[in-house]
DNA sequence: ACTTAATCGAGACGGTACGTCTTGTCTTGAG
DNA sequence: CTCAAGACAAGACGTACCGTCTCGATTAAGT
């Protein structure tokens, strides 16, 4: 079996391209055509290697990632903190026109390619989700979150928000809404009593 | 000044072929040139009257949507069992392929139109979460919601997770799911204490 | 038997933006709602008066060209100098732009239209070329022009080539021209013996 | 420098496409798009090689043409003969439908292109014309044909009437039109006095 | 080094849809 | 009933991309 003789120059240059293209036109405006201009390349030269634009774009995010293992929370041992860390970044994310372009990219081709949607979830989402469920589970460990939480629902009730917001346009993405989206979820974490006693 | 002499029947006709489309092709197929064909109109009476695909079928859904008053909660006294209504049914028709995409065919629209997601969120989000709120403000004057809660934050909180996990194929939508989203964020909003308090 | 109601100042527009049009733009691109809208006068107006924008050009010509009393030429019992006058105003007229530019528009329609065709030939160019018929009758009378001539094909000896010319684009438009012409056709109708004996 | 790498399997089909339609319907209800899916071929591949569908015909009235040697005259000696047939042919072309929809086609765009009928002129007019000027000119080294003629003249007497009379429907293209024609122009060009004196 | 086969840049190809334009008909409301 | 205005169904325009294909030229193994 023969490694693919791929030319990574060429792989580069479209990834590259792509991503300026991106911070130039919308989505739908994002040609292939214009793709492979930029990048100097044949069109067959995408069209061998990638199924969509979609996949160009999703190789180019999780080229740029970098590591996994760079994905981990910090802790500090303050809960609290370490999530309106997090939660500050995430909303500064999507505040950022530039940044959240690739995102705003990567999501429209979603809602029309499941396969594409499964590679974006295990490959960009779930990892970093996984790492925010490991700081809640270390969390529980130390008191601080409650026993019975399920800690994948108490992820979405951090991040469903800000989706829901960003998607929507349904208000300011800024610090203090992520601060208050922190102290909100926590109080539905909170430890000391039953949570379902406490509603009449 | 004159009216615009407008073809109800012409008008009428876009709308059905535009949301008759839609469930036989994925929104990218749909073409304007197919909904004038299916529609039996020329394809100018689609573009004197819309900018583009995503406003027709905004206006679509705008005219299923029926009267506003049709959206208001009901208020059997039981907060829980009647957000847990509203939420079942959001989730079930997230999960009916037939019924959600239309809002898929609009998301993907709205990412890449500022017009379009203004229009959408007044039209067709604002009122539907405004309802939620009332149903949460009759809930805080019953005790059941705690003084301190922001209550579009609280609103977000239960819908934002469940088009988090709608929007990037992140689990089941079952009404489970429903149910278990309804009691955590009840639980963020319960009175009774500082919510500040409960956490270390 | 009602006379049509037709509204004569709305006729007057018409032809005259059709002329002002002509001048400004090619004929293909001379379009009916153009017309309109220089004349200020609604599409229906046009279409219920003319078939085509090919009638209306040639009731804009007929209407300008005048009494027919007009067309008939000098008689200076010189026939040679009568022809050339006859014939330099002919290629002056095809070698200005502007004058020939309703011909070149009639011409085109004429091409694929047999009843524009048909309308053309008896109400423009058969009383030019009877006009110049008769001249050459006058002329035979004087014995001037051989007894065996047909006069029909005589006149079109004289136009023939001048159309020709025109509508090849075959050469220069020039009073030299017309002279030439005029000699050559000349040498073919003159008397003094006869003309088939002429030739080996 | 390398060659287009032009289709001419494509090429062919465009043009054996639009001769056909151009046989079955009047050159204005021609459309590209017909040409283009009668040939089985993307518009694109006709807009990237024509300009026009002027250019189109005149491509397929030049490939059908053949070698232009083959359109020498015959010089049996007798030059009143030769012309005969030479204008027998041509009568004969413009009367019959089906050759004259082509040469139709084609002046109708002439009309309107300066570019295209520049072409034509040099492709298909200057050639045939060219061959029968020759032809007289062997005639008069042969002392049939007056030393003072002007050959250019006296081939625009032979073409210009014929033309004139097809474009103005002014009157039937029969054999016995082309004799008298040619019997008249010889009578033009006849030699044995000076043509000028013959006038009064 | 030589061979050889896949990959490369380039871009023509058959298609499809775009958004615009014009056609000829139909509809409305003012005079 | 005619008119100006302009909406309507129809469909061609010329352009832009799609995804496939064909062309030499380059390139990187495996010999």
């Amino acid at each position: 079996m023969t490694a693919p003789r791929r030319n990574e120059r060429s792989r580069r240059a479209i990834l590259a391209a792509a991503l300026e293209l991106l911070s130039e036109t919308s989505y739908p405006d994002l040609t292939i055509e214009a793709i492979a201009a930029r990048a100097g390349v044949g069109k067959q030269t995408i069209y061998r290697w990638w199924r969509s634009k979609g996949m160009v774009i999703l190789e180019a995010l999780v080229d740029s990632a970098g590591e996994p293992g760079d994905m981990a929370l910090p802790d500090t041992g303050d809960l609290r903190a370490d999530l309106r860390t997090v939660l500050r970044a995430t909303v500064a994310e999507f505040a950022d026109p530039r940044l959240s372009a690739t995102t705003r990219a990567i999501t429209i081709e979603t809602l029309a390619d499941d396969d594409l949607a499964e590679q974006v979830r295990d490959q960009l989402l779930r990892p970093q989700l996984s790492a925010v469920r490991e700081r809640l589970r270390a969390g529980r460990r130390a008191g601080q979150v409650h026993e019975s939480v399920d800690l994948d629902l108490a992820v979405e009730l951090l991040f469903g928000p800000i989706y829901h917001r960003w998607l929507l346009r349904n208000g300011p993405l800024t610090e203090a809404y992520a601060d208050d989206l922190v102290d909100l979820a926590m109080a539905a974490m909170a430890p000391g009593r039953s949570r379902l006693e406490a509603a009449p």
